[in-house]
This record gives C-alpha cells, sequence and structure tokens, in this order.
DNA sequence: GAGTGGTCTAGACCACATG
DNA sequence: ATGTGGTCTAGACCACTCA
C-alpha cells in the first residue's frame, strides 16, 4: 500500500470539492481545527495541506476570518506552465506534422546546450495545426547523448515532453522563454498561411531537467491570433 | 520592538549569506538540526525558513543528503514579476515621455476593468527610452474612482505602479499579460523609429489589487529587441 | 550505520476579525 | 468574547543517501 501522506489526502479531498463546485469561489472552508479532527490530525498537518492550496491561488487565508475559496478571476487557467501544445491553445483538433533528423546544431544552439561545437543533437520540426489552420512552426534541439533513442521513437501523441518522460526517463522541470516578434520569411510564410513579412510571434525557448541540465532548446514562430498568455505577480 | 517571526529572521540570515557569496551554488548547507540547535528553535521553524527559500527556488533539498544552494542556472533573474520598466530592460538609461488626459475608455476596456459605459478613467500614453532609442509604447487606463487624484499627481519616476502605491494607496498585486505580435501603424511607427509594417510585439495586461479588483488595463508595443523572458515550470 | 530531510503529534500563546 | 489563522515547541518515526 503506497500510502500517500496525510496532507496530500486532505489536499486532494479539498481540491476535489473546490473543482466538482461544492466549494465555490468566496466560500469559506472548515476551520483548521475543524479539519484536524475531522481527518484526525494535528493541526500543523491540516496547515501542509492548506498551504499547498494558497501557493496554488486556489485558497486565500484571512487572519481572524478564515481560509475562503480564491475568487474565480484570481485562478487564471493554468499559466507559466511547461504543458503540450494541445493545451495551450482551446479545445480545438490539434495536430502534428514531423520532420526528423539528426545533425551538429548551430554554435548558438550548442552554446545554451552546454554542449561541445561538434555534439550531435535531434532536430525536430514541427507544425501544429488547430481545427485545420496552421498555427506554429516549432524547432527543437535536443542532444543526442542526453536522449539517446529519441532519434528512433516515435513521438507520443506528438508531444516531445511526454515522449522524453516516457521513453527517455527525462523529466522537463523548468524552461526559460523569451518572447519577441518577426516578420514572416519566404519558408515560414509558406508554412502558416501567411503573407511573407507579415508579423509572428517568435519565441525562443530552453527547457532543463530537474538537476537543472538543459535537455532542449527550442524555437518557434506562431501566427499572431495565438497569443501567449503569462501571469506575472507582484 | 516589531519583532519579526523566527522563521523570517533565518530566512534573512540564510538569504544574505548566498546573495553575498558566503554560500555559493551547490554549497550545502548547515542541517536542519544545526540550524535549529545554532538559532534556539525547533526543527519545524527552521523548515518554514527552508520551505521559503525553496519556493523562491534559491535553495533545494535532497533527502538523505542535506539542503543546497541552487545552482545559478536554476534561479535565472526575476522572472514573472512585476516590475517598473526600467528593471525589466538592462541598465540603461530609461527615459519616459507621457501624455495623460481623462476620458471614457473603448468599450473592451471598461469591460475588462469591469466599468459601466459611461466610467471615467485616466488614460496614460508612455513611449519608453532605452539608451535614447525609443523602446515601447504603453497605453494604460486606470479608473478614476479606483485611483482619484491620479490625474493631478505626476509619476514617480516615471512608474504608474509606484505611484499607486505611494500616492493613491492602491498595491498591485498580480496580472495577467497576453503576448502577441502586430505590424507596426503609421502612427506607432512613427513613435517607435521603425518601418511602417514592421514586426512589433504586441502586450495586453490586466493588473488586479490582492483583492482581485482590476485597476489597469494597459497594451504595449515594444520594438522586437526587447523581447519578453518568461519562466515556465512542469 | 550515521546523518539527512519528510512527515507527524499534541499541545501552546498570540494577533486579529467579527458579532 | 469567541473563534480564526500565525507562530512555535520538543519531541517522534520513517525513508533515503552516503561513506
Amino acid at each position: 500500500m503506497a500510502t500517500r501522506p496525510m496532507y496530500e489526502v486532505i489536499r486532494g479531498d479539498l481540491l476535489d470539492q473546490i473543482t466538482a463546485g461544492a466549494l465555490p469561489p468566496e466560500a469559506r472552508l472548515p476551520s483548521e481545527k475543524e479539519l484536524a479532527e475531522r481527518y484526525r490530525v494535528s493541526r500543523m498537518t491540516v496547515r501542509q495541506a492548506l498551504d499547498a492550496l494558497v501557493r496554488e491561488r486556489l485558497v486565500v487565508r484571512r487572519r481572524g476570518a478564515g481560509s475562503f475559496v480564491a475568487p474565480q478571476r484570481a485562478r487564471s487557467r493554468r499559466l507559466n506552465r511547461l504543458v503540450p501544445f494541445g493545451d495551450e491553445v482551446s479545445e480545438d483538433v490539434v495536430t502534428t506534422e514531423i520532420r526528423r533528423l539528426v545533425q551538429v546544431p548551430p554554435a548558438a544552439v550548442a552554446r545554451v546546450l552546454e554542449l561541445g561545437e561538434t555534439a550531435e543533437t535531434v532536430r525536430l520540426v514541427r507544425l501544429r495545426t488547430v481545427g485545420g489552420t496552421p498555427a506554429a512552426v516549432q524547432e527543437s534541439w535536443v542532444p543526442v547523448a542526453a536522449a539517446p533513442g529519441l532519434a528512433r521513437t516515435e513521438l507520443i501523441e506528438g508531444s516531445l515532453y511526454r515522449t522524453l518522460a516516457e521513453r527517455c526517463g527525462i523529466a522537463v522541470s523548468w524552461a526559460e522563454q523569451e518572447i519577441t516578434a518577426c516578420a514572416a520569411t519566404k519558408e515560414l510564410a509558406g508554412l502558416l498561411g501567411v503573407p511573407q513579412r507579415a508579423p509572428l510571434v517568435e519565441a525562443h525557448r530552453t527547457a532543463h531537467e530537474g538537476s537543472g541540465r538543459p535537455v532542449e532548446h527550442a524555437s518557434s514562430w506562431t501566427r499572431p491570433e495565438f497569443p501567449f498568455v503569462v501571469r506575472l505577480d507582484a
């Protein structure tokens, strides 16, 4: 019996009640004391559960008053998260077309991946389509040394990160992304179905595993109808 | 004596040692037990201090091994934070030119600010200049009702948020931002010194106070040499 | 095996919000 | 005045890492 910690259990129960609507936005949660009694657990353990929900912005605490489900607008979707492309963009059907080859990357890419100038990478170029219209081109480089086998595996549902996780044992944990704008080159214009020199959203991302080792560098070009959404905190 | 909580004191001490370099990246911190003894405090209190540093990504824990200062590359600047424009862009000299007037905003802006169709706002248009070259145009709307006095106050160092905080008692706590691309209109091209139809980074932001009430809606157009940088987590 | 962080207890006193 | 969350104690057992 792989027994989860009690604070995880409590957090899960409260999360279920919040997402199911049994605890609607602004509703008061049971007090810490009451939860402690209900779960036959000490108050510190209840606080661990609530701490997690507060960090996830689902709950706010008010000293002297109680803990409350966060107002809807404070929740703001799954922002600043690394999510598969499909989840990023609505509910429409997402398809992916792939080109893949093994090659030595440009020097700038080798540098951010902390590779020597001659190390090989798997280069993936994907065309993402949403509801039938082309939305984005993504070009990724993954060091061959980091993910042996990637060159010979099919991508799981077009998702590089799922493939790295389930086929190569590499868990991407965080990434830094630069977002800017550019004019469509002739090639991008053709792929994305926009006029040459049309404005595109250009992004450059470096993804890392938990240890901090870089495992992917990617560039993407997206039609402006598909903006990036970011949450900022003070 | 406004006595800070002990876990804040401990966190502060460790933070100082990390930023001063006394505890360099990858260095092992004293064990929780040792810190507890040193500060004459229980281990749970030490853990509160370490929890905070872990959330700030300055420290990583390894069960059975110890707690360590996070590797440099995992820290990644002050990302996903609401910072004054000057802090966003390097060390260059930033100047600001301001136009300000009171007017009823477009319907789309009124809606996100949760205002009636006839409510007035302070509209600020700022031209941001970095090292002498124009970098961005920012257009902000702030409800007059939320910030009475804003219409008659000078901005503190060109910063709307500092002014709201120090002159109007409004603490902006978080914002949601949409980033996309557009082609420079004739007017933007003139202000930013780029050709007409040149690609620009376009962003739309709604900022909220802690209570969740929206206090600003802003749009900005930035030359692509000044990208947005975002950190994403799994 | 010794030391580390992960989880948990059963209390306590305090500052604060609300009726 | 009552009840809430904020802070803190002085222990405990466990799972894990490392020498």
